[in-house]
RNA sequence: GCUGAUGUGGCGAAAUAGGCAGACGCAAGGGACUUAAAAUCCCUCGGGGCGAAAUCUCCGUGUCGGUUCAAGUCCGACCAUCAGCACCA
């Protein structure tokens, strides 16, 4: 009689086993063996520790990644965290400690708790972003960045809280400040900005290139927001241009008037010639106290102030229209100036009816007493023009053509692609990031820190919370500030603005590559040995910035010949949530979370891991349930048990089918993260063992192997009683195609599309056998009453007999 | 508003390429073992109807239509939920 499963004391007992071997650290190039590099974010190491959310995605790539490993793959599967941000800072204000110290004792917590689940990472490759010699790195880049032109000082626009200062963007929630729910404002500061607006146009195409979830896709194309169209050059009755830009160019007889945005540099220099200049100028004050949130929410009422005294004159009509600015326009977007179409565009319609302005309508095919006849809905109906001279009765896709040029030709317009998307602001007035390694000197301008003098490390200090000038705290301590020019010697400054928590994110993937380096971020050899990730999991909340971010850093990287790849990752797939038993995402204040480590003491880690695999479909979010977890661990109950079942001069082959097909479902769902589908099928495997009663060793070590990966520490230690040597040198079992091949199949009989009987047929029957078999079936026979008309025969699948 | 996704028993969910809807599991009910409980094992389990029975019959995958011998799956319209983006010219 065997010992009772007991995977408390088994699971110690494996952990100490593979830390004391290092039995899942990796070489760069394994001779015979293909590389695979398989990702997980680096967490935020939070106080609280692991959650049930790590716990899913942990085990679930965990045991993609144990399989690869048994199919002969040299699998890189790292692991670190990201500790730099607003997160730990916060958290450490709160506690009046120090993020390094809160840190450094989050990130050990947090360690002990991933390997209480069995995890095989190698830990030989642990990097953190706020270690001196992986940020060291991360400074270096901002450096390669500032020398290529990519990064640069511009004056921007920030959220001001008028308690905390300076806010990130994810810090406004709603136009309020997060932390102490005032209205934020906007106020100008300069700022260093990585010139990602660069890389648009191959952010967004190369997206082909990867194999993302199509709804990731679409969220970074919408975040890039590449449009095409036409600037066209307008000119000022007055005197001087100003250019818009459209792509809704076969609108251009339709113009009543054209809006300016607030701050958009042309109204000054119209100043003179503009006769309600105070009123112009109210405006504009009015509208820069409102915050960005304010200025791009929707359906709000449209604002606006004409310029009396100003015509624009169209370049296809020579039509005068007045001019006015309006907060709708955008001075970021595209030219911040905008030519109005009313009658097919509905916030010109709005600021139209606002303003007594008229509308002509020069598309045909739509109604616009109501409100517009927008592209929307014109674009999808091939409509022509009408009120538009020689393009009246041309379609709208062929007068955008010809308009567009004549209007080139006459030398007044060129094509043009706009983005949404903006530089990225990579400037913090922060304590708890990064230090941007560049020098203010009064002669030489902005240069950077020498590269041998890197890491420009942050200094501990006793105050670090944000100030309320809006300068880095940083600012304040004279033995950081002041420093000397790396170009002439003279007495210099150095920045005190730190990076975003974006940062250290956007590239660590490659420091896992060569985590020790001391001379450069990661060898060409060791880049070239893992890139790309070949799959890539992480958390849906941050996907579409993270996933920016990342991919421009490394296509700059790839431009200067860094990194051997423009793409950093194949594949991206996203967990979904562990909601809590009552289907509410799980939270302190909701009462409803569940503790790992508490299920982890109670059932064992193997259990949990299991049920995360099988709770549901990965990507969506699943609700708790401990009976569920029971269940699993009723399943490794009955696997650890069978060891009193094994027969080894069992002769029989009635496992055999199913056997094999198990090793093929198992296989392909864990390819294609169906993990719950995988174990279902493990599941039906072990009820067919105790149907039948017993197995051989050899049937028992592929049931092994194939729950190894979601198990590791039970296939171990079983591995170990039975003398199957160790369980990681095992191989992936190969299934045997001829095995799934039956003689005889059942097959269902339908009459007119109605199952009526399940016949057994040889499985290579042809139509007539399959049908005489049938009509001897007297179940199915006596549903033919009347003459057959016709009979649908589809091998493997079904007969369907119609008769009339 | 735009984009994308989802909608299947009491519950979590399965269903390869249009071919037996509800695999697998939970909960529930019944039984075996036990002094008893736990554990374990076995059986039943979408809904209605006829009935002694079910291997009978009808209905059933958000709603309404369509294509097809056959639809959870394809097409059209709609409803609901979730996520991302949101005055982007």
């Amino acid at each position: 009689m065997i010992n009772k499963y007991e995977p408390l004391k088994i699971e110690k007992k494996w952990q100490k086993y593979w830390e004391e071997n290092k039995t899942y650290e990796v070489q760069n190039k394994v001779q015979g063996k293909e590389n695979e590099y398989i990702l997980i974010e680096f967490p935020y190491p939070s106080g609280i520790g692991l959650h049930m959310g790590h716990c899913r995605s942990y085990t679930a790539i965990d045991a993609l990644a144990r399989k690869e490993r048994l199919c002969g793959k040299n699998v890189l599967f790292p692991f670190g965290t990201d500790a730099f941000g607003l997160e730990a800072e916060r958290t450490a204000i709160k506690e009046h400690k120090l993020p390094q110290e809160i840190v450094a004792r989050n990130i050990e917590t947090f360690k002990t708790q991933v390997k209480g689940l069995g995890l095989s990472f190698d830990w030989s490759r642990t990097i953190n972003s706020c270690d001196e010699d992986y940020y060291k790195w991360t400074q270096w880049q901002f450096i390669q960045f500032f020398k290529n032109g990519l990064a640069e000082k511009q004056e921007t626009t920030v959220n001001w809280c008028p308690n905390c200062g300076v806010l990130a963007n994810e810090e406004v929630e709603d136009g309020k400040c997060c932390q102490c729910h005032s209205e934020t404002t906007q106020k100008s500061k300069a700022q260093w900005v990585l010139k990602m607006t660069k890389y648009g146009e191959r952010l967004a195409d190369d997206l082909v290139k990867t194999d993302y979830l199509e709804h990731i896709k679409q969220s970074q194309l919408n975040w890039i927001g590449k449009s095409e169209g036409i600037e066209v050059d307008f000119k000022i009755k007055q005197g001087g241009t100003f250019s818009i830009f459209t792509t809704c160019i076969e609108t251009i007889y339709g113009i009543t008037f054209m809006v300016l945005a607030p701050e958009n540099k042309i109204v000054d220099k119209l100043k003179e010639k503009i006769t309600n200049w105070e009123e112009v100028e109210n405006y504009r004050k009015s509208a820069a106290k409102k915050s960005e949130f304010d200025r791009t929410e929707m359906n709000k009422d449209k604002s606006g102030c004409k310029l009396c005294g100003i015509q624009a004159i169209n370049p296809v009509n020579g039509k005068e229209v007045d001019v006015y600015i309006g907060d709708f326009v955008l001075v970021g977007y595209g030219t911040g100036a905008v030519m109005a179409v009313p009658a097919h565009d509905q916030r010109d319609y709005e600021f139209a009816d606002k303003f007594g302005i008229e509308k002509i309508q020069v598309i045909d095919g739509g109604d616009v007493s109501e409100s517009a006849f927008s592209k929307q809905e014109y674009l999808s109906k091939n409509c022509k023009l009408m009120n538009s001279e020689e393009f009246t009765g041309t379609t709208v896709s062929d007068a955008k053509k010809a308009i567009a040029d004549k209007l080139i030709k006459a030398g007044v317009a060129r094509k043009k692609i706009n983005f949404k998307m903006r530089d990225w602001i990579f400037s913090r007035q922060r304590y708890w990031g990064e230090p941007i390694p560049m020098i203010n000197c009064p002669h030489c301008g902005w240069v950077p820190e020498k590269e041998e003098n890197l890491p420009i490390t942050l200094p501990h200090v006793d105050s670090y919370e944000p100030t309320k000038d809006g300068e880095s705290p940083l600012s304040v301590i004279e033995e950081f500030v002041n420093c000397k020019c790396p170009v002439c010697g003279a007495k210099a400054k150095r920045e005190t603005d730190t990076m975003p928590g974006w940062a250290g994110s956007s590239w660590y993937f490659l420091r896992y590559c060569d985590p020790h380096n001391s001379s450069e971020l990661a060898s060409k050899e060791a880049l070239e040995a893992w890139l790309p990730v070949s799959i890539y999991n992480g958390g849906n909340e941050h996907t579409t910035r993270h996933l920016l971010y990342a991919r421009f850093w490394v296509k700059v990287l790839y431009d200067l010949g860094i990194v051997p790849v423009d793409e950093p990752f194949n594949k991206r797939i996203s967990q979904g949530l562990i909601l809590g038993a009552d289907g509410k995402k799980m939270s302190k204040s909701a009462g409803n979370g569940v503790d790992p480590r508490v299920m982890v003491d109670r059932y064992g880690a193997d259990s949990l891991r299991v049920w995360m695999s099988f709770i549901g479909e990965y990507s969506e979010s699943a609700g708790w349930s401990e009976d569920g977890l029971k269940a699993c661990n009723k399943l490794l109950t009955r696997i650890w048990n069978l060891q009193d079942l094994i027969s080894d001069n069992k002769e029989t082959k009635e496992l055999n089918y199913i056997l094999n097909q198990t090793i093929k479902k198992v296989e392909s769902d864990i390819d294609s993260n169906k993990f719950n589908t995988a174990i279902s099928a493990i599941m039906i495997l072990v009820n067919e063992i105790y149907r039948v009663g017993g197995l051989s060793r050899e049937e028992y070590k592929t049931l092994l192997i194939l729950i190894g990966s979601f198990a590791p520490h039970l296939s171990s230690e079983v591995f170990e009683i039975m003398n199957f040597g160790k369980f990681e040198n095992a191989s992936w079992p190969i299934y045997d195609e001829s095995a799934l091949i039956l003689d005889e199949i059942e097959l269902p009989v339908q009459i007119n599309g109605k199952v009526r009987g399940i016949i057994k047929v040889p499985a290579d029957a042809n139509e007539e056998k399959v049908v005489s078999l049938a009509k001897q079936n007297t179940d199915i026979s006596k549903y033919i009453t009347e003459s057959i008309v016709k009979v649908i025969f589809v091998p493997k699948k079904i007969l369907n007999i119609i008769v009339k």
